[in-house]
DNA sequence: TGGGGCTCCCGTCATAAAGG
DNA sequence: CCTTTATGACGGGAGCCCCA
């Protein structure tokens, strides 16, 4: 298992092209979501699907079935907070080079600010 | 070198929100 | 109203680093 620091990366990026979760409502504006609805996927390797509940009778075949519907609800979860944790590492990640991109804009723009300023300043000899 | 602290990743549960 | 999905919270395992 590797562990690797996060490293800010000088990549450029996209304005407004960042995703926000969903959860973090109104309050935080024009940020767009970074939930995305998955599209009905295929079942993953190794998923077997039962019959219909229709021809269940017995109490063991009820159980066996509750028992399948929940690990296949466990897959699915586990699988979606794979995902989640995915695009959120992403998002971060995404946040974290706009940061040190806005922070060397902001060096500049400074250093711009007291050039002007020795350029407008009165000459007091 | 054993142990403690830190960080990362994972699986599960609870729940809000969306959709039918 | 019920089901499904996304995500926050929590707890646990594992790797790494540092220190006594």
């Amino acid at each position: 298992m590797q562990k690797t620091g996060m490293a800010v990366t000088g990549d450029e990026i996209d304005e407004e092209t960042e995703l926000a979760p969903s959860h973090m409502t109104a309050a935080t504006g024009d940020m767009p979501t970074y939930q995305i609805r998955a599209p009905p996927t295929a079942l993953p390797q190794g998923v077997v699907v039962a019959a219909s509940p229709g021809s269940l009778h017995s109490p063991q075949q009820l159980a066996e079935e509750a028992t399948r519907k929940r690990e296949l609800r466990l897959m699915k979860n586990r699988e979606a907070a794979k995902e989640c944790r995915r695009r959120k590492k992403e998002y971060v990640k995404c946040l974290e080079s706009r940061v040190a991109v806005l922070e060397v804009q902001n060096k500049k723009l400074i250093e711009e600010l007291e050039t002007l300023k020795d350029i407008c300043s009165p000459k007091t000899d």
